[in-house]
DNA sequence: GATGAATGAGATTTCATTCAT
DNA sequence: AATGAATGAAATCTCATTCAT
């Protein structure tokens, strides 16, 4: 019943506020575009008001469709959470598949890295806010999900390849360890957008001024390649 | 027995599910007690239920009081939920007002901020949840507070002075922002305890293993010194 | 079986009390005759408790509907006691409406204007006391109302073409207002159906017996009459 | 328990709604005070919300005395309603009593009769609200009152004494039976006063202008006289 | 008498889900 | 497949009344 979807959701962070909100003409039979209308308003829906504080009616109310539609297409409130978590993060896999670092030098391709990063998260903030909703909820979703199990992380993989090949250029040192790097890259990047809301008010700086994201972002590369840099 | 009424809410986080379960003998009457149970309660619920999501029957029912006390101490449930944030800044305040690091050398200094950050974000999940919570709704609630305007930020005016001394000394190099490098702290810290289910999920590790926290506040401490060091 | 729909709220005394006892089918779809159901009963709990002491699980108690029903057509309780203030106030507009004078006497029309309105506040008991309950909340809910605004006063104007006929006629004197004159008759009507309760315990009385309507009828029609009369 | 107590209660329109307003000492040892001060907030309280939307916190919250102390004197919310209504009952009897006709001629009687009808109503728009309050109830709690059977009503053997001197005198005309009279008075006055709100609405006039409350003082009494008057 | 704290029962309102067509 | 109407269960909040001191 569930189809495999090619489409992508929520690719842009203007996009996805934006999308869901302008109704396409009524009656029209296009179950796929329908299903993703849907899983749009959804994924606003459950990203900004969290699992409990998502209505039904709301997600329904910004689309064509209708509350018996919606369940015939998802079941549940639980099964279409789900769905919209599952396309979030098939979202973010596809995206980090495309990148290409062959060409660069090996800080180049971590400066790349980090930068694509940080600017995924920023470009989806609703990726980052349904993230935080399943850790708030112990991943109890994301363990029911039977996608996730095909969840690859390709980008490791990859991330060891760069500093494999930075350790034969001489650029970083040995025993980086890929997955711990990672973590700390994601670190660096997610806190940041994840929580600007909160640190912005203590701070009381505004965190996504151009200036501010600029400099959050040299920060970050600086910081990754000193912790790689040989020598000293 | 109970803890004296000054004692702090959601202290540890083994603490912090254990409280309120612990009921007190019936028709006590011990306001600011009360007040507190059903401050941690309350705590216990937003924190792993999210907003929406929380039930205040919940939140009484492990409690020796009833909903209309719950109302008549705190007026509704968006009030309780704001109570119960700024308890848990509050919190963290206090924490940070106690670290002294005056008998330290500047590395030192740093490795025991970044050490009493980790630590805190891992003894108190529901203060990492909460601040979730809280960016998850655009800091709503967090603004209608009035004593978040109150909130210092004392601990950027140690590491600042943590900065200046590591640069007499020839450990630091100059031009490091305080509230930015404190962003980074925080951000590798932070990501790692908040999103420990979906990353212990995705790259199949527990991230809570002892050995794996130990490893982590290593990675972080290098990090952030190597970030700060002088020379080449 | 039920009236048309178009038929009219509270139309008569026993109607009305009665109306909402009569369950229909269940599961019939008939939005219209339901949400007039939910009405009627809503009347009947209004007029007898007041705004405060109305339950709304006693109005739905009397219908086929349940309660997310009447949430749904009315949205609140005040907007459902303005639906209904609403609905009685256009009751007596339509009865008004209909009264034709133009066959009779001035001293006739006269009289059937007074029988007229003896007789319907007689037979919409409801009527008077929403009336009542409004003027108690210093008619709040009237303000509120955004169709009360076209409520017209056509009685007036018909009871100024009755006076000047009877100008002409010589049977009535000059210089008599008509709303001034339509607020005499209402009073005389109007408190005698009101305060029957404690007329009739005050003076030990039953003020609704036959005989005694009848004499307040003539003594009604009696009273404008000399009031209105020409000569010494 | 309860005393009969000869202060008066809500004597003028202006005052009722202010001496329940302004708090006196605390702690002052003065039951009878005390007692006046809960009766006069319930008064106010009873009056503006009715029965039903009456609040024991509202009414305790105006005075100096703690929910406890209310029920310890009244008992219970419908007890606490029927001492207001008794006290209500026995302020009209008591200004009844006082009005004097005996030094005046008996049209003049009528005119001072008329005046003060009309003119307590206005003064004590509370009186006005607690009979429709009970009337909306069909006087249930009259009827529980043990003080009402003892509701003499002597306005209605001095109108008769009044309507038997206007005989004797050539200025009435015989049959006239004074309840009846004494009804289509309370009329008059009444709905006037009790029905100000949605009538000025209705009518787009304001009826307690200066001016209109001159003029209908003037309708009335000529309205009874005419009725009254012999000839023609 | 006097007080502040407490409470059970019930009020209004909401929501995920299903039904009849 | 598609729809508008419907609903049981449960959520938030309130209130008259009582308790312990």
């Amino acid at each position: 019943m569930r189809r495999s979807s090619s489409a992508r959701i929520g690719v842009a962070g203007a996009a996805e506020t934006d999308a869901a909100a302008r109704p396409v003409a009524p009656y029209e039979r296009a179950p796929e575009r329908r299903r993703r209308e849907l899983l749009e308003s959804a994924l606003l829906e459950f990203s900004t008001k969290g699992y409990g504080g998502a209505r039904m009616d709301q997600i329904v109310g910004r689309t064509n469709s209708n509350k018996a539609m919606l369940y015939h297409y998802f079941g549940s409130k639980e099964e279409l959470y789900i769905a919209v978590l599952e396309e979030v993060y098939a979202g973010i896999r596809r995206s980090e598949d495309e990148i290409d670092f062959d060409g660069l030098s090996p800080p180049d391709a971590i400066r790349r890295l980090v930068g694509f990063t940080f600017g995924y998260y920023i470009d989806h903030p609703s990726f980052v806010r349904m993230i935080n909703n399943e850790n708030l909820h112990a991943a109890v979703f994301l363990k029911r999900s039977k996608s996730v199990a095909a969840l690859n992380t390709s980008i490791i993989v990859k991330l060891g390849r760069i500093l494999q090949r930075g350790i034969e250029t001489g650029d970083f040192r040995k025993g980086i360890d890929p997955t711990d790097l990672y973590i700390s890259i994601t670190g660096l990047a997610y806190t940041y957008v994840s929580n600007r809301h909160t640190l912005s008010i203590v701070f009381k700086r505004d965190l996504f001024r151009p200036s501010m994201l600029q400099a959050r972002r040299r920060t970050m590369a600086d910081m990754v390649l000193r912790y790689l840099a040989t020598g000293r």
